[in-house]
DNA sequence: TTATTTTGAGACAAATTCGTCTTAAATAAT
DNA sequence: ATTATTTAAGACGAATTTGTCTCAAAATAA
């Protein structure tokens, strides 16, 4: 059962690089993240450029640009980015598929669902990234492979 | 969120069917549930050898031969299902998937994760076929698309 | 202006999942 | 025996996700 798409999983992780190691307004390089999380340039950048087209970030090209949090950290949640990178019915899933079913008619497993999905959805939507950086930043937790 | 892959969505719906529509014990044709449910017969005919091979189903070639349940439908459960179809490690995701991170470290979400896994878990365990199955044949629910 | 640095955009390639097709093997009926 | 029916096995193709590469556009610095 994957959860989350590598974007948004290096999504989420570049946001938590910023937080943890930069100053709140910093434009921050792709080049360095991708470098210091191992995380391919290329293809953070594309993952990064949704993230600015959405408003979430805001970036700046030429020497010393990057991209910076357009909000702070604590006004930006799980659920933004996970919206943004693996689409706005990211929590609309059923759990069997079983067509011709729902609300309406659900499967046995059909309540025990919403109430998960509404759980999850809570915690994504309650879980900023300073709460999730602050304990990287502590050095609990890090954030490349290696 | 993807939960389950189509191969175990697919194989669900394949046996659902057995229990809503056959006596138990009968063979029951792969064509024709392919056929009723919509699903393509040789992807169909790929998912239940898996079944076959892990030894959740029975099968018989010839003329008149196809697969049955090789236990009564109260004693298979979604996660036996879902473990041959979609990996013994189903239940075993992590949410963040950051580096270096675990029970020993864990991010904000981890034991929140952990519960909502557990749960998800001992739900898939404890549901039978018999119990998705009464619904169906009660005609509450359907199986095929259209 | 010219060269350098950086993100933007999109084509392309690799890997995975999903689905199709062909052929073989087993069984039954004639 | 021969033919028809059915699952078994695996090659192959299509779609999606993931990752790479090239070039353009914007900004800076010399
Ligand atoms: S009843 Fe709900 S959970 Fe069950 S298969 Fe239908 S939509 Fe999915
Ligand atoms: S702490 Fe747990 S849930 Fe969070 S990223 Fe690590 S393994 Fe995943």
């Amino acid at each position: 059962m994957k959860v989350l798409s590598k974007a948004s999983a290096y999504g989420l992780r570049a946001l938590l690089y910023i937080v943890a190691h930069k100053k709140h307004g910093d434009y921050v390089s792709i080049r360095e993240m991708s470098e210091e999380l191992n995380i391919s340039f290329h293809f953070l950048t594309k993952i990064l450029q949704s993230l600015t087209q959405q408003g979430l970030l805001e970036s700046y090209r030429g020497p010393n640009g990057g991209i910076t949090l357009k909000r702070p950290p604590n006004e930006i949640f799980l659920i933004d980015v996970v919206k943004i990178l693996d689409g706005e019915d990211f929590f609309d899933t059923c759990l069997l598929s079983l067509p011709g079913c729902g609300e309406a008619e659900p499967c046995p497993v059909h309540d025990f669902w919403k109430v998960t999905k509404a759980a999850l959805k809570n915690e994504f939507a309650s879980t900023s990234l300073t709460e999730l950086g602050t304990k990287i930043s502590e050095n609990r937790l890090r954030l490349t492979d290696d």
